[in-house]
DNA sequence: GGTCTATGTTTCCACTGGTCACATAGGGCT
DNA sequence: AGCCCTATGTGACCAGTGGAAACATAGACC
């Protein structure tokens, strides 16, 4: 115990927790130098260990990335849903969703890069499988939720308003954060750019 | 002239178009081994000179890197043009145009994901600037003909407007070239995930 | 013909990630 | 208790990277 904040129990080991602290201080290193600039020796400098500790609890540095990445993607879960409230209407948990996603992104635009980097990620990880899954889960679950689906009545739209939904987001959130926007700062809010949810009641058959 | 193929005319120089080399040579191998892979070495290594050289031609890999990008919008420019029929509706041509957008990415994945990565690039590049402005400004200039901006009359959404556009085609793009989708073979077309084009006239006020 | 400058090479440097033999320390067995 | 044994971390090496500086060369220009 002792500290018990990431780490696990035993504290008096080794050196610790090294693997949590390995990905803790790399999400940190992530936003502080950027993601090109993430080394492994860096990372491993900051927690006090040498270079080649890492390799007895990942993969190398893509396996190391990989966890990282898997974390992020949990609390990018965690920033689509925590901010929603069972009891607002359907369209407004889709907006707090839709919002959640691109704040995240916005505030850990290097881990948001990496999350969506797969020549820097190992494919197979299991945990960021798992992670990645969960993260578009949350994403569809909601947007299921609101049956626009039925807009021409065919099964085939679900997926099809899955992946416009998705696209709007992830590619605002990619914009946002790809210095391609002129003033991404005062950027319009995210439902600015989802406005059909405006004129149209989203369930209604039309 | 002699060759005159990629290279300008003259041949007899010391090494040729030594610039114009790099970057087709340096376009070639991002594809082959990827964004994370590209070295400066490789590609001076492939034209057939010294790491050095390119150092009198752009500044560092960064510069190289920016020329190739600035290429690569000139292209995708085309990419979003070359399929414009002027005596088309309009909506067909903005149609037209979102999917120039996505094919170049699924095409050049490597390349769409180096000009969209600022940490890999030259901010100040002339010619990257004016390449991606004018990238912008060829789906921009498209969507404006369409005029769906009048949806509540308001001037400020026009750039909402031009916003959830590219968003939605640059988000579905990178997540077809992310990994991300279960599979992106056989992921539907470009236009299913704008399908508000299908159901309501764009430039009718509903 | 002779110098001058653009272009390319060589050699060095600091740094990276990976690998191996080795050290150490805590756990578990006898 | 004492011992081995394995998980964990270290150090020294390697090939590779981008960058910088001194040097070489070959066209250009007078």
């Amino acid at each position: 115990m002792d500290g018990g904040e990431t780490s696990s129990g035993r504290d008096a080991y080794h050196h610790g927790d090294l693997k949590a602290a390995l990905i803790q201080a790399g999400m940190e290193m992530l936003e502080e130098v950027g993601l090109e600039k993430l080394s492994l020796r860096g990372i491993a400098a900051r927690v006090g260990v040498s270079h080649a500790a890492p390799k007895n609890h990942f993969d190398g540095l893509r396996g190391l990335l990989s966890a990282i990445a898997a974390e992020g993607f949990q609390r990018h879960s965690a920033a689509m849903t925590e901010g929603l409230d069972a009891s607002s209407s359907r369209q407004d948990r889709l907006r707090a969703a839709a919002e959640g996603y691109v704040a995240f992104a916005r505030e850990n635009p290097a881990l948001f890069r990496l999350m969506f980097s797969p020549g820097l990620l190992d494919r197979d990880n299991p945990a960021l499988c798992a992670a990645g899954q969960k993260s578009y889960a949350v994403l569809t679950g909601i947007a299921e939720d609101l049956d626009w689906t039925t807009l021409d009545g065919s099964e085939t739209t679900q997926r099809h308003s899955e992946l416009m939904l998705w696209s709007l987001v992830h590619g605002y959130a990619h914009l946002l954060i790809s210095g391609r926007l002129s003033d991404p700062e005062h950027a319009p809010p995210t439902t600015a750019v989802m406005p059909w949810m405006d004129y149209k009641p989203i369930t209604s058959r039309r």
